[in-house]
DNA sequence: GTGAAAGCGCTAACAA
DNA sequence: TTGTTAGCGCTTTCAC
């Protein structure tokens, strides 16, 4: 017994299938009293619509754009490939991707890149940029032009557009520093943070969360100022060999940002692997690596294909004015250790 | 510009639909020369085919069903709600979910169940069970039947069937041991192991991982008979409540199996929640609570939505004659702290 | 070997 | 307020 159609509740209603229609769309121009005869039908049959048929027939396509910085971190590349993964499923959906980059930290750049896509506005926008006057401007602009947008790995608060994609830093933060301080003796040591850039507001709602729990119970741990490397992996091993070499009391290291290879360089060159704890941030080949050969203890990660699929089905909910359910739609903040890498 | 269609092939080709539906399909009867000719214009129009409009068509639907046992965990309701919750995609993609539950140990009624889907084989079984011969006789009659069988949870790897669906428990072992044994000091102190039931392959497995890592890494920890509780959370309390007071050199708990109400209220009675580190399985609203409250110190878990949703991608696939991308399949050993709880 | 035409379950003009 | 009808993109008989 094959499951029923528009036609059965049509036949078993008394009614034509226009009227099915408008009663399951609840669109208005029908009788009170056919449109329960209509849900009568669709109870006692037990039907439940074929979505894949409905959006066949409504030629519905979303337009969805995502926007990315170009800085050649490994895990914007993942993210990048994250989003040719979906190509699958996206086009079940009819949705069709389109992925634009501007330079890093060019925010003015990145301004005149939506102010061109409010001239042809898509459905929906993802969008992975950092939060300046600038940038909210634009973001008001796109959304004026009548494109949803939403906030992917980096939170937009003040710009007013949907529901944040991407981790609690200020909880990532927290993990690390229970991780490091839990891991660590419980006996006097110094320990080193990391980030890229202390006016991005991951990296410093990192920082905030880190010494939030530092201070609540690890008192014993003194957490040094943040070194800020902007991501750069030959910045972070001349800063960290230098710092390694004139404080020896360092236990700890917690690398809040991406260059994480230069983190794994300078340890290394100092033959301080064993000694010194170390958590940092997302699963790359070099954190990956860096795990495995026991000079990272664990890493803290947001998963990249769970952000894209996430951030894809925000956007489309949006476009067809359902409810996201918030509790399925949150990403969350992931921790490694050698023996649990995927 | 929308994209292209088998209507915009057959024109730029010469040919009519049904040609180049045989061409897509791959299906004979078509010269070679047809068949290129076709091919071009797919090629050079870009064309990527409508899965949504071509399972409307194909009239395709698959019948899957799920058999798990009914012990009272918060896992298995977990597991269930998952299921429910897949509808909506699953109707998606055309596909129809039977659960089916047996009284758990008794494989009896399990060949029993099994023995009448045979009768009327489904495209597809999802299954949650123990390995034994009697389930691997099961297993390979609706096999034989014509069904495509996936392990979901506990592995069954001699019943020949396809790509287990969860974790790898020796690896669930290890990092709950690399936790355990990082988070105490680095002293003598005895470790509690709680299990379900040893007989049970994935306790098995994780006692297994468990141990390798204490004795590779941590020397200094004794590690203690495994308890077996059947995951009943008064034997859990009960036990417990015995071993604390006579040994009170237990610093750590490893629950590796279910009932961890029971271990809660053991150490809350015992007032040793502070002095004594624990890490249990599987993110439940008791673990939730133990670990916001500071009882248990972490916990390992697999996703039971992932679960599900692998579990059915697998399944399609084999109906499909597809293959599946393991690394996408692969579940993960998640860790939650307090600080990343969901 | 190839093509014409009738659907799949649903939606949306346009009539009535 | 309701019904008729022509599709959406693809598959599949059945003729030629």
């Amino acid at each position: 017994m094959s499951r029923p159609t528009v036609h059965d509740i049509a036949q078993t209603a008394g009614v034509s299938l226009a009227t099915v229609d408008r009663v399951l769309n609840k669109r208005p121009g029908v009788r009170a009293k056919t449109i329960s005869r209509v849900n009568d039908a669709i109870e006692q049959l037990g039907y439940v619509r074929d979505v894949a048929a409905a959006n066949l027939a409504r030629q519905r396509t979303y337009d969805f754009t995502c926007i990315l910085p170009d800085a050649p971190t490994e895990f914007l590349s993942e993210l990048r490939a994250a989003i040719s993964e979906s190509a699958a499923m996206t086009a079940m959906e009819r949705m069709r991707i389109a992925v634009r980059t501007y330079p890093a930290d060019d925010t003015h750049a990145l301004a005149d890149m939506m102010g061109a896509l409010a001239k042809a506005p898509p459905d929906g926008l993802a969008l992975m940029a950092p939060e300046t006057p600038r940038v909210r401007d634009a973001v008001r602009r796109v959304m004026a032009a009548g494109t949803s947008v939403v906030p992917v790995v980096a939170d937009l608060p003040t710009a007013g557009c949907g529901h944040f994609v991407g981790i609690n830093n200020v909880a990532a933060g927290r993990t690390a520093a229970t991780l490091l301080g839990r891991f660590l003796p419980v006996a006097p040591a110094s320990v080193l943070v990391i980030a890229g850039s202390m006016s991005a507001r991951d990296h410093a709602e990192r920082r905030l969360g880190f010494d939030q729990v530092m201070a609540e119970r690890f008192g014993h741990l003194h957490v040094m100022p943040t070194l800020e490397c902007h991501d750069r992996g030959d910045l972070v091993t001349a800063q960290v060999t230098r710092l390694l070499s004139k404080h020896p009391g360092i236990g700890g290291v917690y690398s809040a940002g991406a260059g994480n290879h230069g983190l794994v360089q300078a340890l290394n060159a100092a033959g301080a692997s064993d000694r010194v704890t170390v958590i940092a941030h997302e699963l790359t080949d070099c954190t990956r690596a860096a795990l495995t050969d026991g000079t990272f203890d664990a890493v803290i990660a947001q998963n990249p294909g769970h952000i894209v699929r996430s951030a894809l089905r925000v956007l489309k909910a949006d476009v067809d004015g359902m409810e996201t359910i918030p509790s399925q739609e949150r990403i969350r903040t992931e921790i490694f250790l050698r023996e649990n890498l995927p």
